[in-house]
RNA sequence: GGCCCCGUAGCUCAGGGGAUAGAGCGGCCGCCUCCUAAGCGGCAGGUCGAUGGUUCGAAUCCAUCCGGGGUCACCA
């Protein structure tokens, strides 16, 4: 149930209804119509600028428009009231009776409250993370995997097919460094100086690697030439940081539908095919790319390659593909596999990135827009870096010491592209100064309400609850509360629409205040508790209340991957 | 220098064509014989970086500029 959208029908209907009657012109375009809470609540329930929006294609003055409509509309016995306001705005009042059939809705619909139909079943790819296989994962790659997690969720929950896939670089140079730094591990393990060099990666977690090359090969590949052990260390050792990766991801709570390699794409004819489609096309060629405006590097020279004739497809400058050698760039890989995932048929492709990578999302666009000739449209999220108070914690440190459900809350209460202060002082307070806990307390005290009524006799399932006589909430803070509640469907479609899972961490907290506000006038207002000594009529509408706050609380947190807790510890 | 992101209250940030621009923190003033005060209410605080433009209307869209960050041809 969509208030809004319901509300928004309600609207044109009666706009239509009105050309019928020759009021307004007829074939009038709806499109432009918003039937949206008003800024200030002293307008009303819901506004529509149907009015302004029409003034000029109807050639009518937009107050002349209002006030045919809000007639039509006062009509409605769900319209209570409907006024003419500044430059043209219609203002609608809802009747009470929607508030209250609004919480039984929540009640009879359970999580499932919200759900949209917006994607329609449309299959959407969502890739993120996609760390490489050389360490275990750190903190900004948990924020790119926090926001992918969460606009997994959130697409699912508006109706979208989705699938949540990550791409393993192990096809590059990177992978051998690590074999090379893995190796020195392994001499280490057997007792041998190791020789970290310039460029290795000097971590400790190779050093359970090195043992288990160890515990394999003993001590036949000590002075050997790196030819005769890189491809199988290779192979070893970015296996085992997988492992590692995977464990991080499992640690934060999140699941991936697809793992991706991309040394599986080489040999299989993927890149050449990806290539060649391009080349049909037109867009591949061998030329000399002009040195980057303003800033030439020292080493420039004028270099003949295969370059992808990207600007075709709204990329600044062309980019190559192969290497001098005859090897493929990074890129070439890269477009292959977005290729793939064309193939693979999917609508629409979400790639979520490091802010480092932002110099690809034209190339990449580029890509997929040739690939899927301008079909299949690819949204880059770019996520901004994590500066994380209290220095240098790898990734299973911070999450075994704030918590999953904590780490990933945090995680969301950002704009992707923006960047996010991690304070492990604040974000372990349990106080409001922490929006975690503070959404969490919420969720608690509703439970609490809910033992509370239980131990009075009252029936509080929800299909109990529903049945309960709702017209009892009628003080203005609770309906309220239920208008919070009604905005729910609406903000789902909103964030999906912009994949924007932040959104919904807003939403919680602003839901969460409205929820301590009206327990809180219970200290003044007595007849505002939940639990009503000694009558269960009355009681039971407003656990109805609440109960119907804590299902879409649960909800909400849903989608950011967060547990919503009974109490609080 | 090109491209991308950011610039909104003292601080951290929402809002991204609509009516007097919001929240939290910090500051000041209030609220516990009462379901969890781990909370709630109120006050003070703004030329929405600047300047032009688009239109009935711009924090929001466009152009130019100014700050801050990222990135920039055979590294992924």
């Amino acid at each position: 149930m969509n208030l809004f959208a319901e509300i928004r029908t309600l609207v044109t209907d009666s706009l239509t209804a009105l050309a019928a009657e020759g009021v307004l012109p007829a074939g009038l375009d709806h499109a432009q119509v918003a039937v949206e809470p008003p800024r200030d609540p002293a307008h009303g329930d819901m506004a529509t600028n149907a009015a302004m929006v029409l003034a000029k294609p109807a050639g009518m003055a937009p107050r002349a428009i209002a006030e045919a409509l809000a007639a039509r509309l006062a009509q409605d016995p769900r319209v209570a009231g409907a006024e003419v306001a500044g430059p043209g705005f219609l203002n609608l009042r809802l009747s009470a009776v929607m508030w209250q059939g609004l919480v039984k809705a929540v009640l009879t619909e359970g999580l499932s409250f919200g759900k949209s139909g917006m994607g329609a079943g449309r299959k959407v790819n969502v890739e993120f993370v996609s760390a490489n296989p050389t360490g275990p994962m750190h903190v900004g790659h948990v924020r790119g995997a926090v926001v992918g997690d969460a606009l997994s969720r959130l697409l699912a929950f508006a109706g979208w097919d989705v699938t949540r896939e990550y791409y393993i670089n192990d096809g590059g140079a990177q992978v051998d460094v690590l074999a090379r730094s893995a190796y020195e591990r392994y001499r280490e393990a057997n007792g041998l100086e190791p020789e970290i060099r310039e460029g290795l990666y000097p971590g400790d977690y190779l050093i359970p690697v090195g043992e288990a090359l160890k515990a394999r090969f003993g001590t036949s590949l000590l002075d050997k030439d790196e030819s005769v052990w890189l491809a199988e260390i290779r192979d070893i050792a970015s296996a085992m940081m997988m492992e590692e990766i995977r464990g991080d991801l499992a640690a934060l709570g999140v699941r991936m539908d697809v793992y991706s390699s991309e040394k599986a794409l080489y040999g299989t004819g993927q890149i050449e095919a990806a290539i060649d489609t391009l080349r049909g096309m037109g867009l591949i060629y061998e030329g000399v790319l002009e040195p980057p405006k303003g800033k030439t590097p020292e080493d420039w020279e004028p270099r003949v390659q295969t370059l992808f004739r990207s600007t075709a497809h709204g990329d600044d400058v062309d980019r190559p593909v192969m290497k001098s050698d005859g090897s493929w760039t990074y890129f070439a890989p890269d477009i292959a596999y977005h290729f793939n995932k064309v193939q693979r048929g999917f609508d629409e492709l979400i790639d979520i990135f490091g802010a480092d990578h932002g110099g690809y999302v034209k190339r990449m666009k580029a890509a997929v827009s040739a690939l899927s000739n301008g079909r299949v449209p690819l949204d880059i999220k770019l996520v901004q870096l994590v500066k994380l108070y209290k220095n240098g914690e790898p990734l299973r440190d911070v999450v075994e010491q704030a918590g999953a459900d904590v780490t990933r809350f945090m995680m969301l209460t950002r704009k992707n592209d923006v960047t996010l202060d991690f304070d492990f002082a604040k974000v372990l307070e349990q106080s409001k100064d922490n929006p975690v806990f503070y959404v969490q307390y919420a969720n608690a005290r509703i439970n609490s309400v809910l033992r509370k009524s239980r131990e009075a006799g009252i029936d509080c399932s929800d299909a109990a609850l529903a049945q309960a006589d709702l017209a009892i909430l009628s003080h203005p803070a609770e309906i309220e509360m239920a208008k919070k509640l009604a905005e729910w469907p609406r903000l789902v479609e909103i964030a999906a629409k912009g994949n924007e899972p932040h959104r919904v961490a807003f939403y919680l907290y602003e839901l969460a205040s409205e929820f301590h506000g009206l327990w809180n006038k219970g200290n003044d207002d007595t007849s505002l508790r939940f639990v009503q000594e000694g009558n269960a009529a009355t009681s039971a509408a407003k656990v109805a209340l609440a109960r119907a706050t804590g299902v879409v609380i649960s909800a909400g947190l849903g989608i950011l991957g967060v547990t919503p807790v009974e109490e609080m510890r």
